[in-house]
DNA sequence: AAGTGGTCTAGACCACCTT
DNA sequence: AGGTGGTCTAGACCACTTC
């Protein structure tokens, strides 16, 4: 990591400073709550205007690194509340970061002509094709959830089983394969019961209490690009959730 | 609403430019992805410069109003994602959302020694005291959930039961007595099922499925304030998120 | 080529906090 | 008073999209 920024770079400057802050942060150079230097300062220390320094400050700002006191100074969040969102919208991350082993049993991934809730969710046309996920996944090899994926692109003939288990997370899919970035996500949860199907699937008693997620996931045009819905085993499971602004 | 800027008036250029645009999309003048007008058409409609023009538009797209693209230009985001996520955090707002009637029995204002759970979550010393404030929400005069508070403030002897009667949610109390802004929280979901007291308190059969939600609210300092506990009974409550980045 | 947003400069003055 | 962030100006050139 350059500590340095380089005009001819094609990362702009205001880029290339956060990265030089946010290493400072994350390598623990700046304890949290200390202040960092003042914005005049970093103007002469990285010979940058001050718009610029203030932009980046922003930056990691809005990525929860920093946070500002008028008067007073910018200084260095505390380490817990510098976690990313979206890391909660991947199911293996989040598995990973429970320190539980993830793992999936695919059993179909088919394309489809969506029901109409699906479709009016997704905003596509009558008729128009999605590609169905559906995955049991694991938890230390056992089952702890149900997941039904319905996703819309514009040639749906792009994602295969292959794919999936390669890469495991879909969201690296649509990342590598499509350029689609996943930015938003309006998510509902509530309690069910399992019936009689969801039960066998999951190794479970029928009228077990479930935790029921349903996902609508945009992409960075704030276009709807998958509808997801998890069942999750009651008695394993605890969601995370981190609330901002 | 002025649709002018008055370069005089307190509020900074930037914001009163925000709140202009912002009215304009949320009238309905401005439909979703449709364009609103460049930058430099900005400058000389408004006659502020465009580093000024760029700060409202960061403004309202932080809020979810809006989105660029490179190029083409600055547009309306879909109606549906123009929430705002802190209104999630007050149950009250929540159910107005909702179209249910908001209530609430409190059944406890009083100033505790936590215990040491509650004590490490809001970085307190120990023998420090919370105001801990339990209550029965209601929904349309019935009950659905079960809430307990443990808020930590520099002297506690300050939140009475007066003024959650009269204001009736804690966060109002918190910015207008306290200048305390909720800025963020982390909070954690799953299902458990009802014991004799809260089947009794929330009408409903022991062993019936609830939601818990736990949740640490942060102020604009990132400073732990409020820990609180919510049951809801599974049956009438279904739990709405926001993800975003 | 023309229009759009993306980046950047070198200032200025104001508002708030600390000493 | 001096330092900090907050707001603002009037430009400049670059990168991307559309025609």
């Amino acid at each position: 990591m350059s500590t340095t920024i380089d005009p001819y770079n094609v990362i702009p400057k205001y880029h290339q400073l956060a990265l030089i802050l946010k290493a400072q942060i994350v390598d623990g150079n700046w304890p949290p709550r200390s202040a960092i230097p003042a914005e005049r300062q970093l103007e002469t220390i990285y010979s940058i205007s001050r718009t610029t320094i203030r932009e980046a400050i922003n930056l990691l700002i809005q990525q929860g690194y920093l946070y500002r006191e008028h008067g007073r100074g910018t200084f260095v969040s505390p380490q817990k509340l510098q976690k990313k969102i979206m890391e909660l919208t991947s199911f293996s991350e989040d598995m990973v970061k429970r320190g539980i082993r993830p793992g999936q049993i695919i059993r179909k991934v088919e394309i489809i002509t969506p029901p109409t809730r699906i479709q009016r969710l997704l905003e596509l046309p009558p008729n128009n094709t999605v590609i169905e996920i559906d995955r049991i996944r694991l938890g230390d090899g056992k089952p702890i959830g149900l997941q039904t994926s319905y996703i819309a692109l514009q040639n749906p003939n792009t994602i295969t089983k292959a794919d999936l288990e390669e890469l495991g997370s879909l969201y690296k899919i649509l990342e590598q394969k499509f350029h689609i970035i996943p930015s938003e996500a309006e998510e509902t949860l509530e309690v069910t019961l399992a019936d009689l199907d969801e039960a066998k699937l999951l190794g479970i008693l029928p009228g077990a209490p479930l935790l029921l997620s349903q996902r609508l996931l945009f992409d960075q045009n704030r276009k709807p690009v998958e509808f997801v819905r998890i069942l999750y085993r009651g008695d394993k499971y605890q969601y995370y959730i981190r609330l901002v602004r």
